[in-house]
DNA sequence: CAAGATGTAATTTTT
DNA sequence: TTACATCTTG
């Protein structure tokens, strides 16, 4: 097999290895996807191993697709492998068994908002929202170490009624014949331990077993292996204990640092030559994380000379910030591709400024990650109604759509027909109609009718079709149709793209199980593979397994990386951090740029912010300060050039012109006309006037 | 019963 | 600043 030439000694040693569990300690890029990828063809042309009996398994549906595709480049046959995530895993075998576990087997699956709605109808009014939050937090957490509601939860929280609400929202969870993230490794566990002989099949089925980012499996994932893996079978992790980042998941790096122990007579093979980055690059990254003490040590080397220095900017504010990334970018030469570049970021909302920023520049730019198309209102709007048509004891879809779009049913009626609940909510309806005021009727009798009618196609349509008759009957089409009208915003096309989304998933009940569940687990809709011509705005958690020619490591401050949180722990949460900024900066290729700023808008107001301390753990000679002023269109001392004639843009106002400009008191006053027609006076200094030229709209 | 108005609280990271 | 929750009005 040619591939097995291109490889390292290590690498090929890994490919090769058989018999006793091995782990792969493997660098940031030092070519871990290409090892298990080969692996796995490798056994399949090479060792004729059938492809039926080979599990892969990832923890992102970007990272199973990603080695699917290069799986079947290399061998077709291997076409049959299951490459899957961890909980698409669950759900498979779940789905297979759930009548041993009395779970419907067109189950769906409940996302975190469903969670919290499945617990708040548990835990009663009496809780707020906050609470219920923290509440759903320990419930995940307890899963993640599978603990159910009778085991002794100490280590999760010492709140007293957290054992309670636990098993309310379990039993709830239940009675809506749906099981949650956790559910989807924790009972799996639970069925292989309950049922050995369904154990011994699968161990008889899966004989070898390969699982990449091992550092971010949690205990109850570690306890799905521990079933998965018998005498006969082969096991092989994955992974790089300086990359965990997902603790607050309930990753835990001993799983990784234990692994030897907890499968006696483990190899370990490392992999520490990278392929990616430059010598310079790399020492920095490396000299930052060795101040870690939870590791097993390796030392990452590249054959790439030493490159180009690490860039420091530190910039006045977030908006300075942002205009300063858009001037590197606007400074690349002329066809280079923007989507070789990404910017990170610690928290979601750091993305904000920068959209605003590059939309008025007309820099193209996407947002990975992010919008998650399965968490829309209008989506879970559409799927509620799918949810409810297999199954009608789904308490969370019913109460989202017995009333949306709006059919006059309020408050007072669905307390008269929860006061009927029994096992399906049709029933409980149906019961409940004499009580009800006679428009409450019409509008209950109305949403009856839809999903009788629905109920009839089921069988017949194919979920397309399926899914368009849906948006019709029940009126959300029409609903959205009429929003958009008003606010523009994409609503119709997202709930129209649903219709797409369901195409290839066979006709019935299944199909359309099948293809609920893909939505709710596979949520990465923008592909970052995918060659675009647009900036990447990233947080650093989402670039796992990514790489990009020049990266953007923004908000380097003390608080945003490291992130503080009151009631943190310490050391751990310290080393967490730490990790994050390794794995960020190791993305880079070519070229790494850190941006922080002096101060930073917190709740509207302005903070001074000093800058993170991971910067002190960098070589000193590596970074190379760069000037703001020299990248950055220059702003602040262009006060003289804003005189009449001049385009400016305000955020509020939008796009305008200056109409007159003078002295008074010692400040630049003007005056501006907009498109919109209002006019306004501002302090030139303080107004944030962005210069624009006026054919520019 | 639903849309608008007004007040108050708050930003980790994700399968 | 914005998001969201509660109150008020049509």
């Amino acid at each position: 097999m040619q591939e097995l030439q291109r490889l390292n000694p290590e690498q090929r040693r890994a490919v090769l290895h058989e018999g006793a569990p091995l782990l792969i300690l493997a660098g940031a890029g030092s070519g871990k996807t290409r090892v298990i990828t080969t692996k796995i063809a490798y056994l399949v042309i090479e060792k004729s191993a059938d492809p039926m009996s080979i599990l892969a398994v990832t923890f992102t549906n970007k990272a199973a697709n990603e080695m699917k595709s290069r799986v079947t480049a290399m061998s077709a046959e291997a076409a049959g492998v299951m490459i899957r995530t961890f909980h698409s895993f669950g759900a498979w075998l779940l789905r297979r068994h759930s009548h041993l576990l009395g779970i419907p087997a067109t189950y769906t699956i409940c996302d975190q908002d469903d969670a919290l709605v499945v617990l708040k109808n548990a835990a009663g009014e009496r809780y707020e929202k906050q609470e219920l939050r923290r509440y759903l937090r320990w419930i995940e957490r307890a899963k993640d170490y599978c603990l159910g509601p009778e085991d002794d939860l100490t280590d999760v929280s010492t709140d007293r009624r957290l054992t309670d609400i636990y098993r309310l929202y379990q039993q709830r969870l239940e009675a809506s014949g749906k099981l949650d993230f956790g559910d989807l490794i924790m009972r799996t566990v639970d069925l292989l331990r309950r049922q050995p002989e369904v154990r011994d099949r699968i161990r008889g089925r899966f004989r070898v077993v390969l699982v990449d980012e091992y550092q971010d499996a949690n205990a109850a994932q570690f306890l799905l292996l521990k079933e998965l893996y018998g005498p006969e079978n082969y096991l092989c992790v994955v992974g790089d204990e300086d990359q965990s980042i997902y603790r607050f998941r309930g990753a835990d790096v001993q799983n990784i640092l234990r692994f030897p122990e907890a499968f006696p007579g483990t190899e370990i093979i490392r992999l520490e030559e990278n392929y990616r980055s430059t010598q310079n690059i790399l020492e920095a990254a490396t000299k930052v994380v060795a101040n870690n003490r939870e590791r097993l040590g390796k030392s990452l080397w590249s054959k790439r000379g030493a490159g180009l220095s690490i860039g420091l900017a530190v910039l006045a504010d977030e908006r300075e910030e942002a205009s300063f990334c858009a001037a590197l970018l606007e400074d690349t030469a002329p066809g280079a591709d923007l989507g070789n570049t990404a910017i990170l970021y610690r928290n979601n909302y750091q993305s904000r400024i920068f959209e605003t920023v590059f939309s008025r520049l007309h820099i193209p730019f996407r947002l990975i990650g992010t919008l998650r198309f399965a968490e829309r209102e209008e989506v879970k709007d559409g799927l509620a109604y799918l949810a409810f048509l297999l199954n009608d004891r789904d308490e969370v879809a019913f109460l989202r759509i017995v009333n949306k779009p709006s059919r006059g049913i309020g408050r007072s009626s669905l307390e008269k027909v929860c006061a009927h609940r029994t096992a399906g909510w049709t029933e409980a309806c149906r019961a409940a109609l004499q009580e009800l005021s006679a428009r409450s009727r019409r509008g209950l009798e109305e949403f009856l009718a839809i999903m009788e009618q629905l109920s009839a196609e089921l069988p017949r349509l194919r979920p397309a079709e399926l899914v368009r008759k849906m948006l019709e009957l029940s009126g959300l089409h029409a609903y959205y149709a009429s929003k958009d009208r008003t606010e523009e915003t994409g609503r119709l096309q997202n709930i129209e793209e649903l219709v797409n989304a369901a195409r290839e998933y066979p006709r019935g009940a299944e199909g359309l199980a099948g293809f609920l569940e893909s939505l709710r687990l596979d949520s990465s809709d923008e592909d970052p593979y995918e060659r675009v011509n647009a900036v990447n705005l990233i947080t650093m958690h989402n670039t796992k397994g990514l790489e990009f020619d020049r990266v953007i490591v923004t908000g380097m401050e003390d608080g945003l990386i490291p992130h503080y949180r009151e009631g943190m722990e310490e050391e751990l949460e310290l080393e967490e951090e730490r990790r994050l900024f390794y794995v960020a900066m190791t993305r880079a290729r070519d070229r790494l740029i850190l941006t922080g700023c002096r101060r930073r808008q917190v709740f509207g107001t302005y903070k001074f912010r000093s800058l993170s301390r991971f910067l002190g753990e960098m070589p000193e000679g590596l970074l190379e300060p760069m000037t703001p002023g020299a990248a950055a269109p220059a702003e602040e001392e262009a006060g003289s050039e804003y005189g009449a004639g001049t385009g400016v843009y305000h955020d509020r106002y939008g796009p305008g012109m200056i109409i007159r400009k003078w002295q008074e008191g010692g400040h630049t006053l003007v005056d501006a006309r907009f498109e919109s027609g209002k006019t306004a006076r501002f302090v030139l200094r303080y107004a944030n006037l962005e210069r624009i030229s006026l054919d520019d709209r």
